[in-house]
DNA sequence: GTCAGTGCAAACTTTTTGCAACTAC
DNA sequence: GTAGTTGCAAAAAGTTTGCACTGAC
């Protein structure tokens, strides 16, 4: 029941932003494509963050749905520009988000082993956006903060004992 | 007078970093080469952000030092290790930047014409350092604030009334 | 019918890698 | 002398671009 629920929700965020992302191709004179939709589409059903390639894999392997990279960039910068979706740049390619109604978070990056995971943080978020600025129009903000792991942590314990032996 | 002192205080911070660096790679058995330290040096004289190629050009315009991109690469991983200098992702190449006793400051990105300024906002520093973490040993953060600056607002302001002329 | 959008492949940019020569230790 | 470093050039990875074809309007 409450899966049913849930899914319904994500339906509906799927359709809100399908409408946005119509009103904004109408609004700047570009065309409404099979490919701009099913981009949108596949966006929206992943969880957590991805890169270029694990997008055209998601379109190909749970859409069903071809496109060139070129299409890809194209559309990903159609998206970000209607607010869509947010760009990261952690590891060594650029890493996507979809940003219509996301809860705020924050990313902790393990620089030993490259994983990311989200941190919600609200009193931060209300702090930073109400951060004076002068002469610069926010539109928004990415936190990204560096270290170690649990596990790596673990990993380099294990490794200094061994090396005490 | 005050100039000299200045940069009697910079010479100083490039000696420390010196010291810093011969001690790290002495624990970590690395050899000292004259490459690592030139480029230690180099990247102590350039004021902000900079990128591999501003690098590449600092050390052969300015120091007169040609190294080849592979030991540039190899050295950077050093100094970042060593915690004396950082790494961004901003634009489409990363930027690196010094962090030896550097105030704490965070990035305004210009998402029209991609200009990088820097803010000051040592309240909010300290309320990151003190956020909780749980299983997150925390090394460093970076904050980048996107929005539109002052000269692409008025230009975007310009671009209106003409359109509404 | 027109022209924005697409797919494809080639080009370009940035970073990584393999290997021979070099040099710090 | 040995093994870590360097330079070079080639390769890899990610992104952009030119061009002919397609399809939204």
């Amino acid at each position: 029941m409450f899966a049913l629920l849930y899914d319904m929700e994500k339906e509906d965020i799927k359709n809100t932003v399908k409408q946005i992302f119509t009103e904004y191709l109408r609004i700047n004179g570009h065309r409404k494509t099979s490919e701009r939709y099913a981009i949108l589409d596949a966006i929206y059903s992943i969880k957590g963050h991805f890169s270029m390639e694990a997008l055209h894999d998601q379109l190909l392997n749970e859409e069903h749905f071809r496109v060139s990279r070129a299409t890809l960039y194209n559309t990903i910068e159609l998206l970000l520009d209607a607010k869509l979706v947010i760009k990261h740049q952690f590891g060594n390619s650029s890493q996507y988000e979809r940003c219509y109604k996301m809860e705020t978070h924050h990313h902790l990056i393990c620089t030993e082993c490259g994983q990311v995971t989200e941190l919600p943080n609200n009193d931060l978020q209300r702090i930073i956006a109400s951060s004076p600025m002068k002469r610069f129009q926010m539109s928004h903000y990415t936190l990204y903060i560096y270290g170690t792991c649990r596990k790596c942590i673990n990993a380099k314990k294990r490794k200094q004992l061994k090396k005490n032996k």
